[in-house]
Order: C-alpha cells, then structure tokens, then sequence
DNA sequence: GTCTATATACAGATAGAC
DNA sequence: GTCTATCTGTATATAGAC
C-alpha cells in the first residue's frame, strides 16, 4: 500500500470516528460537515475527496457497523430460535440491544435520516423491517411449525423492534449527570429482564 | 369580538390548518416558515404576529390535541382499569392508537422536534412519557393491587408507548399507492387485535 | 492529499409601507 | 393586520493554491 493511499485511508478512519462522536453528541443533522472535520482535525475541503455526502458518509458507517453485528450474531443457528422458550428469546434480545446501544449514534443517524426523508417516504418503515428481518425470521418458523402468533410476523417482528429502538433511542447511554432532565437510570439487565417478560408472556403474565 | 381581532384568529387558525397539513406531508423539521403561509394564502411576515417561531406554532397545535385527547377519553374511570382484563387492555390501546394516527402529523412533528434537541437532552424520554403518563398509572394501580408486573410501570409504560409510536410513525396514514417503497397496508383491527394480543399473553400465548 | 478561501443557496426573522 | 422587501446567519459544496 503506497504512502499517500496511507494517508487517505488514516483521514477516512479519522473523518469516520470524529463523525461517530459528533452525531453520538449532536445527533445526524445537528452535526455540520465543518463539525466533523474539526473534530478529524482536517480542513472542511477534504471531507469531499473522501465522502461525497453526509448521508454517503452515514452508510459508510452503516456497513461497519453491519460487519460488526455479524459477529455478535456468530453462533446463531439461523431461524430454529424458539422465541417462546424464555433463555433464547432473552439471548436474541440482548444480542439485539447489545448492537443498538453499542452503535447509538448510528443508530439514531439512520433515524434522523430517515425522519428526514419525510412521513410518508417509508423510509422509516424500511429501517424498521430492515432491523429486525431476523426477528421476522424466527417468527415464521415459529408459525411454521404451528404456533400460534399474537399477529403477522412482520407486524410483530416490527413491533418488538419499535420498542427495542425507541427505549434505545429515548434512554440516554449512561448516568449523563443532570443534563437536560429526568431521564432514569435503568441498567441494561432491568431492561432485558422486563421486555423479556413483557415480550414472552405479557401483562397477565405465565399463569392462566 | 371586533372585527381586528375576528380577522385575526381567522388567519391564526388558517396558519395552524396549514401547518397541520404541511406536517404531515413533509415533516416538521422540513417544512419552511414559507411553506406555511403559502399553503394559508398569506405572507410570510404575517407568521410572525401569531407565532414567536415554527416551535410556538408546534406547541399551540399540542395544546389543542390535547383538547382532543381529553374528549377521547371521557368517560374514563381513572386508573382504575385493569389492564390485565382483555377487553379493557384492547380498548385503552385503541384510544391511544386513535389519538396517535388521528393527530400523526403533529405527533410525528413533536418527535422531530425532540430529536432535534439532540440525543443526550433527554427530550425523547420526556415526550414518551408524556405521551405514556395515564398508561403509567394504570400499571402502577395494578402493581398496588398485587399484581406482578414484569418490571418497573414507568419502564413498562414506556416500552409499549414506544411500540405502539414507532408503528404510529412508521406505518404510512393510508394507502400511499406505490410511494416511496413497500410500505404495508394493515388495518387498525389488525393492528390493535395484534398489539392487544402481544401485550396481553406475550409470545409464548396464553395456555401453560 | 490536504489546505484556505469562497461561491451558492436557503432558512429564519425583521423593517417599513399599505 | 397584512403585505413586500430585505437583512442576517449559516450550511453545503467547489476552486485553486500548496
């Protein structure tokens, strides 16, 4: 690998992480390009030689963070997941919470951008089908195999991830001091525990 | 009321009318001062004279959906509900599902708003559980009478706030034709019997 | 490849005429 | 009260020097 490509590819890494810090702090479109490239400590004029766009920078991140989630999901067995059985719906759920607040300042960029694509775009309907497409998955084998389901799978599937994202989304990521309000502290285990049990058996919960 | 004053709540609510419309066609965040008053048929500095700003303008609409709201929910017994009850479960969702898809536009616009306030404000937090507030009680009624709750009511409250807003966001109104993607066409009664179900017995159902 | 400087575009908000 | 015209600030993207 030559010198300058070197370099180029020291700025990309650069421009990507200041980008990851800036919109875990601003969020996606409160972040300028110039914030970005401050942040990288380059010139704003060189943020074009490597991304063409804010939103082409943003898939970029994306496809890291894909690379990313395929590890996390290493060792999964495809869709022969019960979801009904509470230790493998708790483990896809983790798995899934895991990424979403490993990665929240992408996360939510997909979101702003999406939102910015207007109501009606569908873009956000897409983000949510595309997020949880494994959920999906497991859902239709379940009803494959004759479970009976609360609805379509591809209705519930988005609906568990509706509420994934937007607890993950709402929840700031750590003890954030007294900024700006009262949002609480769950740890992420009283978290899993509660959709776990919310998600598996509901409000009346296991008896009947 | 003289004749000034007349004029002018006309043109105040012909601003609001065209708000609301320009909302749910292109968003809060993309809607323009110009959009407005054009859509109204009137100038742009007449804006200024009935709204300090675009987020004055949004939370005039908020006061009067929750004008709306509060008729939608007369007739409520309080947090006596028993959201363990099927019916009474099905029921306080389908009020929430009316007033969320009959006010899309500035529930959409409320959400954009708290995005833009950046992720750490905990703008997001405060909105879900504004929106889950009559929600929380119920659960905290419930968890008082000895009811086992799978977690915190206020955490509860706002993971189904959260499922039941995504979906309220992602979903487009209506049949958009072939706008935009793929974008499913689910009833209401789909929506609601699914959510109803998920919520009441989980996945694994109700049987054990 | 990266930099500085700038062109272009547009949104929010105001001033003053009618 | 409403209008037209404009000021101000700011973001994206490009041009040309180093």
């Amino acid at each position: 690998m030559g010198e300058r490509k070197d370099k180029a590819a020291q700025t990309q890494a650069a421009l990507k992480d200041a980008a990851r810090r800036q919109f875990a702090e601003h969020g996606f479109l409160n972040t300028k390009i110039t914030d970005i490239t401050s942040a990288a400590g380059r010139a704003a004029g060189t943020f074009y030689q490597h991304f063409a766009s804010k939103e082409d920078l943003l898939q970029a991140l994306l496809a890291d963070m894909h690379g990313q989630a395929g590890q996390a999901f290493e060792g999964d067995d495809g869709p022969v997941h019960d979801l009904t059985d509470p230790a493998q719906l708790r483990e896809h759920l983790a798995v899934a919470w895991g990424v979403m607040r490993g990665n929240r300042a992408v996360m939510i960029a997909l979101f702003e951008s999406a939102l910015a694509d207007g109501p009606n775009s569908g873009a956000l309907w897409n983000r949510l089908t595309a997020d949880t497409s494994m959920l999906r998955e497991h859902l239709e084998y379940l009803s494959e195999q004759g479970q009976a389901l609360p609805g379509d799978p591809a209705l519930i599937a988005a609906a568990m991830g509706g509420m994934l994202s937007m607890l993950a989304y709402a929840l700031p990521p750590v003890a954030t001091g007294s900024a700006g309000g009262d949002a609480p502290g769950y740890t992420d285990t009283q978290i899993l525990d509660a959709l776990s049990s919310l998600l598996l058996h509901g409000l009346a919960g296991p008896g009947q």
